[in-house]
DNA sequence: GTTAACT
DNA sequence: AGTTAACTCTCAGTG
DNA sequence: CACTGA
């Protein structure tokens, strides 16, 4: 079963369902995850297991906070017998075979479903031991998920095995008959040889001989006659639709109206940019569309523009949108978005192209914004994030910009950052250096200011090293300068390293790939001061805030003519 | 999201 | 015609 | 050394 789409297929290696022998792509390795797969000894072992043991593979592919399935506890080995079937309508549509032995429901995975026909032999391919809850489970497993999509509960009953099953199971061979609503009568599992290089086992589960045993022409498959749920008679459809309303109702709506008014404002923007998929969601939890993505960056391109124009630029391109919360958690932003860095072939005409030397002394193309075009261009490609250099391209090895990034363990209180920044700017001022605040987008800051084009990388970036290192010096308690270490003990980071060439900064007015659509806004020191939230300024916020301003609140920046003086190297013992 | 290089 | 890879860089930690 | 995660 090759995968679709090499993009979803690195991000959902791990899900196995009827997808377990898929073969691998070169570029997708195999997941730690997927070797900790290991049903087989969990379900041959004849040893007692702890209930913990039995489900922990279960457990160790899901994240409750997610998905709607249950996570199941330590069960009571009521000695029934129960047995079902799950459409699933994951990457693959297949349908979960269960059957509940010692508390938990042993699981295969059947791409094709089961036939009434003796010689229909279908593929089953073991999976990890589900909890009993499970049976009742029927619902929509969140995208990302392991095993994400469309869950029908299809039959449902109970089955007897015909002999010892744990020796049935061990000797894999499980003779059985089903009394479900479905299904009944006699069936079938059996193990076949392990190829090498096989992941998992696969077993072929067939029905045995008896009455209710038809040839395929006889009698017609219940899988093609029976479409609809055997508990709620739903669709599949109905119970993904379903997952719809629940969603939509804790996001903000997008009515029709509303995509209309999105896609006539978008229309209306004088732009040589031809717009595609304007209604794909790429903040989902807001419910924000392409469409409302460019009508951001509309508003706030002449904000935005002084600040990107003509630098060198690095895109982080999400054409499947940012992570939902529940992807940011698992497997973040390196799987649905990646970064585009050099024009390539990709760049749009819109976007400017700059040869740069490289570190090894070849030449090759960069990006650089200079005009609406570009910046809706950029945004036509998927981008959510845009980072510049410290510099202009017109002379790309005198940088012209500093950023200090005060980066803050998780754990600090936001005030801990905001004074951080203060602190920060003191020094600075102290030295005879203006500087001006943004929030990043997360629960950092961005401390920055514009110096004249005079000194080289090197220099530049030791200036601003020396800047980190003062204040940690000054107080070894608040601050690290140490990337390495620069998590735990309630510290505040400060990233100096922005300032060497190549390096990057979020640019002012950017959208973050974050699932609450931050935006990394340039504020005011004195609304720094009044406890301005950075989680507040968002997307959606922006073009009200930008209204309401009565001045911008880094005005200033762009007229400001200040040096990296050789006095205040000398202050800084350079 | 786009392009080029494959099968 | 349909499928797939590439689209950053660096660096510490791990086996 | 190859690979991963940050």
């Amino acid at each position: 079963m090759p995968a679709k789409q090499p993009r979803k297929t690195t991000r959902t290696t791990s899900k196995k369902g009827a997808g377990a022998s898929a073969k691998r792509t070169k570029r997708a390795p195999v997941p730690r995850r997927a070797k900790a797969t290991a049903p087989k000894r969990v379900a041959r072992s004849k040893t007692k297991r702890s209930d913990s043991q039995k489900l922990a593979t279960y457990w160790k592919k899901r994240d409750f906070e997610v998905t709607p399935e249950p996570k199941g506890g330590p069960t009571l080995e009521r000695g029934g017998f129960g047995y079902l079937i799950q459409k699933h309508d994951a990457r693959r549509l297949h349908y979960d075979f269960r059957l509940e032995l010692d508390g938990v429901l042993l699981s295969w995975a059947v791409p094709k479903g089961p036939s009434l026909a003796p010689e229909e032999r279908r593929l089953a391919v073991r999976t990890e031991d589900h909890p009993i809850e499970y049976g009742d489970f029927e619902g929509v497993i969140p995208e990302g998920q392991y095993g994400g999509g469309t869950v029908m509960l299809w039959d449902r009953g109970t089955w007897k095995p015909e002999g010892d099953p744990h020796e049935a199971i061990d000797k894999g061979h499980l003779a059985f008959s089903l009394e479900g609503e479905r299904l009944r009568g006699r069936f079938h599992l059996v193990r076949t040889r392990r190829k090498p290089g096989d992941k998992s086992e696969s077993w072929l589960l067939f029905k045995g001989k008896d009455a209710a045993a038809a040839t395929a022409k006889s009698k017609k498959e219940p899988i093609e006659t029976e479409k609809t749920s055997v508990v709620t008679g739903r669709s599949m459809e109905e119970i993904a639709s379903d997952r719809k309303r629940t969603w939509q109702s804790s996001r903000v709506e997008t009515t029709p109206a509303e995509r209309t008014q999105l896609r006539d404002l978008v229309s209306q923007i004088p732009t040589t940019v031809s717009f595609t998929n304007l209604d794909k969601i790429l903040y989902a939890e807001q419910g924000l569309s392409k469409a409302g993505l460019i009508a951001y960056y509309a508003i706030v391109e002449p904000y935005m523009m002084p600040y990107l124009k003509d630098r060198p630029v690095t895109l982080v391109r999400c054409p499947d949108g940012a992570p939902s919360k529940g992807e940011v958690h698992q497997k973040p932003k390196s799987t649905l978005c990646f970064y585009q860095k050099h024009a390539k072939t990709h760049a749009p005409d819109a976007i400017i192209r700059v040869p740069i030397e490289e570190e090894g002394g070849t030449k090759d193309d960069y990006m650089a914004i200079s005009n609406r075009d570009g910046l809706l261009a950029a945004v036509q490609l998927g981008s959510l994030e845009l980072h510049t250099w410290g510099c202009h391209i017109d002379d790309v090895e005198r940088p012209d910009t500093v950023v200090m990034d005060l980066d803050p363990d998780p754990d600090l209180p936001w005030k801990a950052v905001a004074e951080a920044a203060f602190e920060m700017r003191a020094l600075l001022e102290e030295l005879g250096l203006d500087s001006w605040v943004k929030t990043t987008g997360g629960k950092g800051l961005h401390v920055c200011f514009p110096v004249t084009r005079r000194l080289d990388w090197e220099a530049f970036k030791g200036f601003t090293k020396a800047v980190a290192t003062t204040l940690e010096g000054a107080r070894p308690n608040r601050y690290t300068t140490n990337p390495i270490k620069a998590r735990r003990k309630g510290k505040v980071f400060i990233d100096y390293l922005r300032n060497g060439r190549g390096a990057t900064a979020i640019a002012p007015y950017s959208t973050r790939a974050r699932p609450n659509a931050t935006i990394a806004t340039p504020i005011g020191w004195d609304e720094l001061k009044d406890g301005i939230r950075p989680e507040e300024l968002t997307l959606r916020s922006m073009p009200a805030r930008l209204d309401a301003l009565k001045k911008d609140p880094w005005a200033r920046f762009l007229e400001t003519k200040q040096s990296i003086t050789a006095a205040m190297r000398k202050r800084l013992g350079l």
